[in-house]
DNA sequence: TGCATTTTGTATCAATTGTTACAAAATCAG
DNA sequence: CTGATTTTGTAACAATTGATACAAAATGCA
């Protein structure tokens, strides 16, 4: 019966969606795995630990955490149920866990070590997309976000954001967030954000007015993004 | 003849590392390929064409470039054989070119279709693993880099420079690279970065003698990543 | 409508970094 | 060793952004 309840979870996980919970099963029974019960409180691994299973978290949350060199520890971020922990650290030169895992709560994992899970990815064409899917999508976020952090000054961060919401033909973008919002986006100040704006319309780059913004000179814009 | 030629070449491409001619042979003669070839100046991409394929440059080289919104190109990097052609981008939400890839000379390459290329990995756990190494460890790199790009004031990234390469018990490293690489490295000018380096000493944070670093005082150095 | 709250525009000053320049120090080749 | 080249230390000034503050404008709600 617990049993059951589990393969229910495991086909909400992004890695087998999309999978029937008798298919689950069937795979399941084909390979080794464990189900891991933590208490609250208890680390479930410690960053720098090597990456020996895909970690399933079947039931409760876990926090990540980095501890600094003086042994103070950081907060990096909450998981959930049914969602997988490390799972783009499974392979690569550093499979290892980047940040140390503590449980929130009394919890269960699903553990599956790597060879195994091979096994699971040559036998389930859909697990093998959805795990594809789900690193690559990863990889190609990185790169989106590593783009627009090569943008050094505000001006080039906003002649970015705007292009590249504006499309090819449209000349005008309704902002459906604040300028706090934006701010944060770019990772600068809200009135340094407000005053690249100003400036940008004073030189007739383009026009604001309420949450719409109409780029008046596509061309100048562009010409931020590569000389500068 | 010209197909023995070929398969070396692959088996030097890091999809197919560790696997010898005869098996190569042998899985491709299960799966459907086309061997296209390309003169040069040809484009054999255009950025946000969906990847449908995975490419590999059997011989030649390519150049890969973006098009602004003036129709300007910027050249991005260069592609050798015999190296996958935007291995990243055949799986995940934006499965598109990210450039438009020119060879640079007459050139051939293997394009073998994605479900193809999805049987190859159900049917050789080697390339299963070469794969998903790859684009691991590409992941792993852009986490780094932009954990990195995290900080952002040059006394936060010689901090953590110094800190990661001193590792937990050594107290003085030795420099390989003169300042101007590192300042490239940290995406800042040599004299903002000598000035930091001049600043920490004074401080008695470092000290610097020759190319090695000693450091006086890691506990404050770290408060630095964690207050600022 | 009228009032409270949120958002925006703007100004001033401080902090950080870039730019440019130049001399001292270190390294290298002959 | 010596002279040429590279690397480093440092200074003065400009440019960019952050921090803080405050009023005007817009928005939301009773």
């Amino acid at each position: 019966m617990q049993q059951l309840a589990d393969f229910s979870l495991i086909s909400q996980c992004p890695v087998f969606r999309g999978i029937s919970e008798n298919e689950i099963m069937e795979l399941l029974n084909k390979i080794h795995f464990q189900i891991k019960r933590f208490n609250k409180e208890e680390i479930v691994a410690y960053a720098g630990d090597t990456v020996q299973n895909l970690y399933i978290l079947l039931s409760g949350s876990v926090k990540g955490e980095m501890i600094d060199y003086s042994g103070k520890t950081i907060k990096i971020e909450d998981v959930e149920a049914s969602k997988p922990l490390a799972s783009a650290f499974l392979f690569g030169k550093e499979n290892k866990f980047p940040v140390t895992v503590t449980a929130l709560v009394d919890l269960k994992i699903l553990a599956i070590p790597v060879p195994e899970f091979l096994k699971v990815l040559q036998m389930n064409t859909q697990v093998l997309k959805n795990y594809l899917n789900s690193i690559s999508t990863r990889t190609q976020f990185l790169s989106q976000k590593l783009h627009f952090l090569s943008f050094k000054t505000i001006r080039e961060k906003v002649a970015h954001f705007l292009l590249t919401r504006a499309e090819d033909k449209f000349h005008s973008i309704e902002l459906k967030n604040t300028q706090q919002q934006l701010a944060d986006l770019f990772g600068v100040t809200r009135p340094s954000l407000a005053r690249i704006f100003g400036e940008m319309q004073k030189e007739g780059l383009i026009k604001i007015e309420r949450k719409t913004v109409t780029l008046l000179n596509k061309e100048k814009l562009n010409e931020l993004l590569i000389n500068g």
